[in-house]
Parts: C-alpha cells; sequence; structure tokens
DNA sequence: AGCAAAACTTGCGCACCACGCAACTTTGCG
DNA sequence: CGCAAAGTTGCGTGGTGCGCAAGTTTTGCT
C-alpha cells in the first residue's frame, strides 16, 4: 500500500516533436501495460507476475515499477487513457450545446476498434469472457474506478470551461462528470453482463441521454 | 493483490438473536476498522502497519487479516456499511415514488451525527482534515469507490423491486444506482473541498434532486 | 450438566510486491 | 567528440496477504 505515480509521466506528447527518448519511453509504457492486460486476460490476475509482465514487454522486473507502480495501474492504463481522452475532446470539440457534445466526446473512444485494431484479438469470445472473470477481481475494480475518478476530475473542469460554472464553488461541473463516468460505467457493465452482446455504443448513448434527460420511473 | 473476502461475513444479524459468538466477532470487527480509521486519520496511511491496528483493537495481527484483507478494506468498513444500508431502506421504506424514496434513504445515513456519536473526535476541524489528507491517497480512493460500487448493486436490485424492472436486461436499474452513489461521492467530496463547510445534508439533497430531473446547463 | 463438533484465534512461514539506492548505459546537445 | 541529463537495472528492505496447523472458545445436543 504505497503510493502511485500515474499522473507523473502524462505529458500528452501525442504527435510531434517527441525525440527518441520520448518515443521509446511511450513505447515501452504501451508495451507494458498491454503486456498486462492480455496476460491477466488470458491467465487470471494471480497467475501473472510483475516479472512476466516486464519479460513480456522486454524489460526488467525493476524497471516495470518506473512507468506503473503496480499491477493493477499498468492493467488499467488504457482504461484511463480513453477516460482522459474524453475531457480532452470536450475542451477541443466545437462551441455547441454541452449535452451535444458529451457524447460526440464520449462515444467514439468507446468504439470497439478503437481498442482492438492496435492489437487484434484472436478469439473475441473468449477474450471477453478473460476480461469478465478479470473485473471480478475485486482490486481491479478499485483500479477501474479509480482511473474513472482521475479522469472526472478532468472532465468537471472540461464542463465548467464550457458552461462558465465555478469549479470551486458550484456542484454542477462535478455532478455532470460524475454522471458522465457513470454512465462509462454502467455501460460497460452491461455490455459484459449480456450474453448476447448488446453493441457498447448503443448502450452508451443510450446511457448518456437518460442522464441527461432524468431518470424518471419507467 | 490477493483477493478479499469483504462480503463474506456480511449477514446483517444485526436487530436479535446473535449469540455470543456472533456479537464478538462484530464487536472485533467494529474496533478493527475504527482503530484502522482513526489511526490512519491522525497518522496518516503510510505511518500506521496493520499490526498497530490490530494492537489498538485488542488482536493479533494475524486475525486482522481474518476480518478484513487489507487495510483500505477495514478504513472503507463504516462508508461500505452506510451505503449498504442505502439499499437497505430503500428496501424496507414505504411504497411511495421512487425519487421521493431514495432521499428518504439516503440523507438520514450521512447525517453528520450518525458517525460522531458513537465515536466522538476530540477536534472537528483537525479530524475533517486528516480526513481530506487521507482521502489524497489513491489506494483509499479505490476502495473508497469500490464500496460504493458493491452497494451499488444492491440499490440496483432494490430499485429494479420498487419499479419492476429487469434487473438483468434492462439499463435503468443500474443507471439509477449508479447515478445515486455517484450523487453521494460527488457531495463528500464538495464538502471535503469547501473550507467554510457546507453541510453535508443539503450538498447531497441538492446533488439528488438534479440527477433526478436532469442535468440542463445552467 | 457434559461432551463432541464447529467456529475462532494465533503463531509461523512463504511468496510477492513497492520502492530507495547506487552503479551503469543511453540519448540529447553544443 | 564529450559531457550532462535521463533512463535502466540489480540488489536489498520493509511490509503484506494468506495458507496451514495447532490451541482455545462457543454452541448444539443429549
Amino acid at each position: 500500500m504505497r503510493t502511485t505515480q500515474l499522473c507523473a509521466a502524462r505529458k500528452f506528447c501525442y504527435g510531434r516533436a517527441m525525440g527518441l527518448r520520448e518515443r521509446k519511453k511511450a513505447e515501452t509504457r504501451a508495451a507494458l501495460s498491454w503486456a498486462a492486460l492480455r496476460l491477466v486476460v488470458e491467465r487470471g490476475l494471480d497467475d501473472v507476475k510483475v516479472e512476466d509482465i516486464a519479460e513480456a514487454a522486454g524489460v526488467s522486473p525493476r524497471t516495470f515499477n518506473n512507468y506503473y507502480s503496480s499491477k493493477g495501474e499498468a492493467i488499467v492504463a488504457r482504461h484511463l487513457d480513453r477516460c482522459l481522452g474524453v475531457a480532452e475532446a470536450l475542451r477541443e470539440g466545437p462551441a455547441e450545446p454541452l449535452w451535444e457534445a458529451i457524447p460526440r466526446a464520449v462515444l467514439p473512444r468507446f468504439a470497439p476498434d478503437a481498442e482492438s485494431a492496435a492489437h487484434p484479438v484472436p478469439d473475441a469470445a473468449t477474450w471477453t469472457a478473460g476480461v469478465r472473470t478479470m473485473l471480478a477481481e475485486p482490486a481491479l475494480q478499485g483500479e477501474m474506478l479509480r482511473a474513472g475518478a482521475i479522469a472526472e476530475a478532468e472532465i468537471a473542469a472540461a464542463v465548467a470551461d464550457r458552461t462558465g460554472t465555478d469549479l470551486a464553488n458550484d456542484l454542477y461541473p462535478h455532478l455532470v462528470a460524475a454522471a458522465v463516468v457513470a454512465a462509462i460505467n454502467t455501460a460497460m457493465a452491461h455490455y459484459l453482463r449480456t450474453d448476447p452482446p448488446v453493441p457498447v455504443r448503443r448502450l452508451l448513448a443510450d446511457a448518456l441521454a437518460r442522464i441527461a434527460a432524468g431518470l424518471p420511473t419507467p
């Protein structure tokens, strides 16, 4: 139970002008989180040691902890990035009404191909089954939710910017951010729960629309 | 990163007919979680070892892990109980409209005295300051959110009962539960954030009302 | 009341993990 | 080229979660 860095090397130097040094760092980081995710999904959390992850990423065990301060952090890194991306998109998008901007920021980031494209998965059914059992792990749930919470802060800031509300004294931006993250979590949970898989996009759009409109008893 | 039990000995044998054994068990459990909370609030997470907590509760270190599988779990136990209490109240309350039942279930459980009454706190300001720095700890945030998520499942079930919706195939009950928990978290976060403290009850009522009504841009 | 089974506690031990420290290697820049 | 900054690695340490096998207490039954 030590501290984490997580937000440390979050410089978002995506596109251009990143030297060899930063590029390699980003690669190792990605390799580590991907290896962690893949190994844990196919083997189970307790049967994967940090040593395994480090080895799969071609790096020393000690180096693993220079990037992520725990197994869970590495596994959840992709999710964190997606959620942070929502905040970023919310800041950069056109000046449309808030509840049009939000789905526009959220939906594309949770499209099924966003993840799978880079690292194709052999068998989709086996994969989602693995993800299900992985997320049944309590420690992972905590880490997942924490990632959402981190992004929540960014989203709240973006919402405050858009709506001209006060981040420090007003409840509104935080409430919107929390609701958006809740919608994302709920939609993903429902997706993993249903056996004939419903497209995530539809679930997400539905959840966001309902949250925006209020939740009267049906 | 092992598994946890947490829900194991959650038998809800509150009122009556609990033998000596279960009574003592409940007492030790409470003593442990209270000791954990108090020590960590006043000393900081890293300066409290499980050994300290066990000692403060008059029990062996090994026994600590028979009740809680981690420091964080012990600390968050009270929060978990409160959140689970919401679900319980939602099930047992009178047959009123959902969005009247919800505040009635939530508000009394987060009254300022609910916690303080049993274990009075010397200095309120020092205490909340300690809580603030405690909750700044990432590991604790995760644990806290996870407690909310556990309760969320119960709340969703209660909501499904009340509204006659299908827990397995319908998004609605899960969405309501997630929104309620989000409102609780947001209100508590705001409470800890503001320096001239605003009464939690007002924040919570506000948050719940807004969530129920939708979140149009102000 | 008495006794056997069930439940709980405890000490011991092991595997794992986060991270500080001190070399050593690589990269960036003049 | 050569030096400083940044990154990697091996080692060591303190701490943790939990299985196991006594020992102890509570309970249910007669």
